[in-house]
DNA sequence: AAAAACATACATACTAGTCGGTATGTTAAG
DNA sequence: CTTAACATACCGACTAGTATGTATGTTTTT
């Protein structure tokens, strides 16, 4: 039908509207002829480019969901200023449509996905796993900078907190995702600030 | 086959086998025919017991999982004693099921149900909510209980803390799923039994 | 006898994936 | 400049399997 070619946007439409689908109902439910459908994109086309439904799914990880935390989460969290700003500003800009994306709360993709396929398919925990680790290690990173620069107490272990912090986000995603729709409780956000107020280095008044 | 019926029972291992799929495989991919197979039930006594595969699954968290919330956290966390220890205790016994369950960690099977569910199934996202809601319920009460006999301090919100305590245990419980099944990170929860520590009222040592 | 509790065979819809074929693009020989 | 040879990109009907759910018949209980 189409006259004209380009497989790499061919490519690219495949990826984001898989993307769009797994969003939507997950991977397992997720329909090839729908995403086929959506796109306009052939089968023919979709196994020229994938070598299946997995694959597909895996690029989609790779790709996509690694490229948005870098974007979203270590490329702001890299920034030079006060530590405990620039993770408070990090998360309040990103968790928004983490946690709640428009009127409804979706949770987060890499989450969501972690949740359905981790256990059950190693290529996806693999995955999804060393996404993570960005995460992860930008949390980390910020904090050992702020520890370094003499702005954060030093009586807390980075990787851990990061690791705790990481899934305290992601715990508050998916429970929001539970909530009816009208009314997403984001006060749990709140108290992940107050506690991430309690890093900072107290002023040393001793004489 | 069978001489003898027991409608009871039979309805009690259609809801355990069920349970015991969608734990593993998730809702969406549990097979009525395999829960069939894995009990010697036919497909008639399922479909008289049950309208159909949602019926089932919804079941199992009316009885099932609200049964275990009740019998895992709601009455432990009712009991007499210094709030923090019953606390950390409480979390401490069931934590290790939720969190890791023989080698691999396979989640807490609400969470992992709401996920995958919540935002496709109104009929799963209420009953899950409830569920939720006892668990959430229980923790606020033992905190504003805490509060009222003087043992926790009283610059905290009880209701906010409970569902920011919540949210973190299920988000560490599902970031574990995502772990390599050898090294299983429960590092977290330490990082949640000293940010529970803190709401102790400290001894007055005013004069 | 009547109703509840099952059993079996089947219907229907949907799944991922395949396969023979075609259209377009690229390279290189004549 | 033409044209043969080949490669990549794409098309879409088709297949084999699996899904839930149903229709009808049989057995047990009350």
């Amino acid at each position: 039908m189409n006259t004209t070619r380009d497989p790499d946007e061919t490519r690219r439409t495949l990826l984001e509207a898989a993307a769009k689908e797994i969003y939507e109902v997950g991977f397992r439910s997720a329909s090839v002829d729908r995403i086929l459908g959506s796109t306009g994109v052939t089968k023919g086309a979709l196994y020229h480019h994938f070598k299946g439904k997995s694959e597909l799914g895996y690029a989609v990880v790779d790709e996509l969901l690694a490229h948005d935390v870098l974007e979203r989460w270590v490329k702001p969290l890299a920034k030079k200023g006060d530590p405990i700003e620039v993770l408070k500003a990090t998360i309040r800009a990103q968790a928004a449509c983490v946690v709640a994306d428009g009127n409804h709360a979706k949770g987060c993709p890499l989450n969501n996905l972690s949740v359905e396929m981790s256990q059950i398919d190693e290529g996806f925990r693999t995955r999804i796993e060393l996404v993570f680790r960005l995460w992860r290690d930008a949390f980390a990173n910020i904090l050992r900078r702020g520890q370094q620069q003499g702005t954060l107490r030093v009586d807390f272990d980075p990787e851990r907190t990061a690791l705790f912090l990481l899934s305290s986000l992601e715990g508050i995603a998916s429970m929001a995702k539970n909530s009816p729709a009208s009314e997403i409780d984001l006060s749990a956000l709140e108290l992940l600030y107050d506690y991430i107020d309690r890093f900072r280095q107290p002023k040393t008044q001793a004489a």
